[in-house]
DNA sequence: CATGTTCAGATCCTATAGGGCAGCCTCCGG
DNA sequence: CCGGAGGCTGCCCTATAGGATCTGAACATG
């Protein structure tokens, strides 16, 4: 076995125990990075025991793994015929991705509004800050960046609300965001519009106006979908 | 193995595929019933070897049911310790949910009701019915039927919507809410007012007026948390 | 009495084995 | 040429075994 079998070197007697980590946690954040950069791609079968063979352990962990996948939305399940990548968005999906995201996101972004701290706020601002700077070739790997600081700004909001429960409805869409922007055809052609939207969000909640800031959200939001609606006018 | 093995009968050929089941799957509905039912109390720590034993299974169904139940809330985890049921509600876990139910159950109600059907209005009378019918005896046997009418109501509403993530962001809710009125010391001494506030939400749904079911059911769900908190005055 | 140590039981974690089912390919008879 | 039977392979699902780790209690020691 090549388990780890973490601190086995007697010097370091105070070594930080930070959550231990077992096999399952570290196949699903390989298969969360794999279905987030879109190397498996959607319709496609996940096989336990091929998943397994490749990251060189046995099907249990990918098991456990995948029915914490399964929860996501990322991967679904037929009982007796295994996983596969979740299929493409249609557009009626994605309108109802937007219709939950108006509802929830202004929520988030005026009760962050209302306990920002200047650390929080620094976050914030690092995460504009890179989603300026970052490149945004047409290669995925140009724009990953791109997309990770556009999905850590929604997170950082939403955690900033220190409300566990609009976390946890976040979290239930936000992967689905940055999974549309790479099979959905919809680029980041509207990077600099974005962009602005995201100053103007920062902004309204620098200035510690929770009413302002929720307009800015739905305002970004609101014009994301219309963005991507035009730019992608196939099914 | 005690497998099902279905249709090994040679006499039905067309037999109805429904859904076939797998151990794990009933192994988490066992688990989930269990945590709503309160046998199970918070802090618990749920053994995967012994919950195995009580069940007569082997250890790999349940560790998969743990998986799917950890991602709601009900139970958590910690490596290479265990999973334990999810501790009681705090007063301001309870202020942070119906804060979340307020952003989104309005929502709910004002999608649903622009798409809905006779059949649909015809379930969600049910529920109110069942609601008003339902006995509210002290003991838990008694008032299981009430709270699962509750349940009901507000899950029918999140699934009219059609909108899929709507749905999916009320679930990582709705069954913390159940959970709390089982152990957060507030019983049903509401039963008359929330079932007054379910008949208005329901008559401003068949009414068809969206602005109005959204008022209704906000109002709904402030008036919850108002009489919650002055019925558990302690912590 | 307080405190550190040891040990045993329970538990978690992973690997491995085997049963059963579905799809695919080949082969053969019409 | 074509359709079905049969074998083969891959996969899912569950059980079982064994190593690693934690917990709690008994016990020794200052």
């Amino acid at each position: 076995m090549q388990r780890p079998s973490q601190s086995t070197s007697p010097g370091s007697r105070k070594g930080k125990p930070v959550s231990r980590q077992v096999l399952a946690d570290h196949v699903y954040e390989e298969l969360l990075e794999s279905l987030m950069d879109g190397r498996l791609e959607p319709g496609a079968t996940v096989s336990i025991d091929g998943t397994a063979r490749d990251l060189d352990v046995s099907p249990t962990p990918v098991r456990e793994a995948l029915a914490r996948l399964e929860h996501t939305g990322m991967v679904r399940r037929v009982a007796l015929k295994g996983y596969r990548v979740a299929p493409v968005f249609t557009r009626e999906d994605f309108a109802e991705l937007m219709e939950a995201r108006l509802a929830i996101e202004p929520v988030n972004a005026r009760l962050a509004c209302a306990r920002l701290t200047p650390e929080r706020l620094a976050q914030l601002e690092q995460a504009v800050t890179d989603l300026k700077t970052a490149p945004r070739g047409p290669s995925f790997a140009e724009f990953r960046d791109y997309l990770e600081a556009d999905e850590r700004f929604h997170r950082l909001i939403a955690e900033q609300t220190g409300n566990q429960f609009m976390v946890a409805a976040y979290a239930a869409l936000g992967g689905q965001v940055q999974r549309f922007r790479l099979f959905g055809g919809v680029g980041i052609t509207d990077a600099e519009n974005a962009i602005a939207e995201h100053q103007a969000v920062l902004d309204a909640m620098a200035t510690g106006d929770p009413e302002t800031a929720a307009a800015a959200m739905a305002d970004h939001v609101s014009k994301v979908r219309g963005r991507a609606i035009a730019d992608a006018p196939e099914a």
